[in-house]
DNA sequence: GTGAAAGCGCTAACAA
DNA sequence: TTGTTAGCGCTTTCAC
């Protein structure tokens, strides 16, 4: 029924090691029987079993990737960078929704660890000592994307300095004269990033003098509602906050905070400035456009590979340890009002 | 170094075969020896190789889905239709990204073939009788989401009716006053779905008496961007056609469409309706929130993935065949005007 | 209830 | 340059 490398052997008249060289080293046949067994190839319609290719040669120059969630926007920016890397060196990807579970994510290492894996990317979540017992024994190199590891084993991970980042957008903001600055940061189970993202938050406004309160803090889970409804929550704090501007720990609880503004009447930036977090594809869409820190997704998606390949080709060699930040950079679009009369650049001197 | 089933047998002190019947029939081994087993599998840290096992059944369990472009942002809504179905019975899903290229696509099935996947998931772009010499010998069961087959090949297919759903949208419009009505539709080569939606514009105008204008009409490639240019185009002509209302074949180019208006000084709706197509996440985020007609992309993923199953297992009977039309629904948000004073329902009454 | 042996489709020595 | 042989790790008869 399958045609298999022995019918195309058979039909040209030759051993199926012949075959098997055609298709993997052509240069060692001679022109002659490579154009008969390329004849019964195509007259077969012979396709390879890359099961059984793989199980020979024990490798399946495949790399697995565990991803929080397929519907959150922002991976589709990183798998164009993890997709670009993967086929220039011509590596396939086997990819694993853990649908925010970290039940389901333990799962994922489980299913790649069985489909023999070279490499196993895992993005988001905190990778803390839970997982060490795990990556111990898994003998599969690891590395992760927009996370880090906290537990014991060091791993090699890409991503932006998220304290910087919102430290810097908080500096954006004072150059601009605010100084009723909130902050809308992500939450969720097995997630540091939101906590790293409101240390930055709190470290410029001690740094700026302004001062720290939680009343001016909510938080949400990174996704549209979650913004709204954390807008929602420091809108009713107002009348003592007196906000003039909101940081966010994502663009799309950005998009839901300015929703929310807009439903009670709020006009961005007009009464209240709003930067987002990420700069995926919609932040350029909505009206106003929304400022915010740009995560290089593509990058990182490449980089992290490139770790990944590296610690495949050298198991040996540790080469590639720990953290590496990424450059992020804030992109002005319409969301933030200029307070100042002087000019944001002489401002911005200021800051720093 | 790699822990293998004979290490686990050898550890347990029984054979391959019976490590084997406790990984796929427990029943029908001793409690005693299995709980042997499962220890030595447990201390060994042992996973059976997916590869050895698919080479020895000869099945996969996975299916496979040829997607145009992963940063369409409807691809991640249909995505979780398939994921859901997938995983109620037990499927694994291999993912391939043609990049909106048809030679790209067929690599996709060079590439699944080999991976032995039992079925493959086809979505966009169209079918046409290029495929036809492919789907012939290929031997694997292949449905189509968001597209159908116009080649020879029947294939079971799973969409919105295109032609109707404009025509609806057309009439929706018409019903809150609208006469002025432009289109902007799809294109890209390869693509039926933008004719479909221009049909059932044009369908529409006709029916209600307005009459078809190609003046009223552009197209773009379903981005932002595209719908952004599309609207300027549109623009240059106002003078004479004096649209009161734009229909779009995507979210996106609504959105962008939108952007182009607000950059032109033009309010949405009051000075120009506009109604999308798709019903994306964004449609519900973006200001004024867009009125837009509903795919059901979760049940369509969902259903394409019961038929590919039904072809599988009984790969003898042909009960699926053709396209299966899913239904739409406009989703009323607050892109359009009612230029009437009459309730829209008496005018929705009067068109139908 | 368990083991021995053959085989899934391919590749990689090693010979010829 | 080509063929023979063994084996990748697992499942599955068929005996016992």
């Amino acid at each position: 029924m399958k045609v298999t490398i022995r019918d195309v052997a058979s039909k040209a008249g030759v051993s199926a090691a012949t075959v098997s060289r055609v298709l993997n080293k052509p240069e060692l046949v001679d022109p002659e029987t490579k154009q008969r067994v390329q004849a019964a190839i195509k007259a077969l319609d012979f396709h390879p079993n890359a099961m059984a290719r793989g199980l020979s040669v024990s490798r399946t120059d495949t790399i697995g990737l565990v991803i929080p969630g397929i519907n959150d926007l922002f991976f589709t920016e990183l798998y164009r960078g993890i997709e670009k890397a993967c086929s220039e060196n011509n590596m396939k990807i086997l990819l694993f929704d853990s649908q925010h579970s970290r039940h389901r994510a333990l799962e994922g290492f489980t299913f790649l660890r069985r489909h023999q894996v070279s490499g196993i990317i895992f993005t988001s979540k905190l990778v803390d000592q839970d997982y060490d017992a795990l990556f111990d024994r898994i003998g599969i190199p690891v590395a992760l994307a927009l996370t880090e590891a906290t537990g014991r084993t060091p791993l090699p991970a890409f991503k932006v300095d998220d304290v910087r980042a919102v430290f810097d957008v908080v500096a954006y903001l004072v150059a601009r004269g605010h100084q009723r600055i909130g902050m809308i940061t992500g939450e969720s189970e097995d997630d540091r990033t939101g906590l790293l993202r409101l240390e930055g938050y709190r470290r410029a406004m001690l740094h700026f003098g302004i001062g720290y309160s939680e009343s001016f803090v909510t938080s949400g889970n990174y996704r549209f509602d979650g913004g709204y409804a954390a807008m929602q929550e420091l809108l009713k704090r107002q009348p003592i906050n007196q906000l003039t501007a909101i940081c966010t720990a994502s663009d799309e609880m950005a998009i839901g905070a300015m929703r929310c503004l807009h439903d009670h009447g709020l006009s961005v930036p007009d009464d209240m400035s709003v930067i987002g977090f990420d700069d995926l594809q919609i932040a350029r869409m909505v009206i106003p456009s929304l400022t915010t820190v740009m995560q290089p997704f593509e990058e990182i998606g490449e980089q992290v590979v490139r770790a990944l390949l590296q610690r495949i080709e050298q198991p040996s060699e540790l080469p590639r340890q720990g953290t590496y930040y990424m450059p992020h950079r804030i992109v002005e679009r319409e969301t933030v009002k200029c307070l100042n009369s002087s000019t944001s650049e002489e401002q911005l001197e200021k800051c720093f």
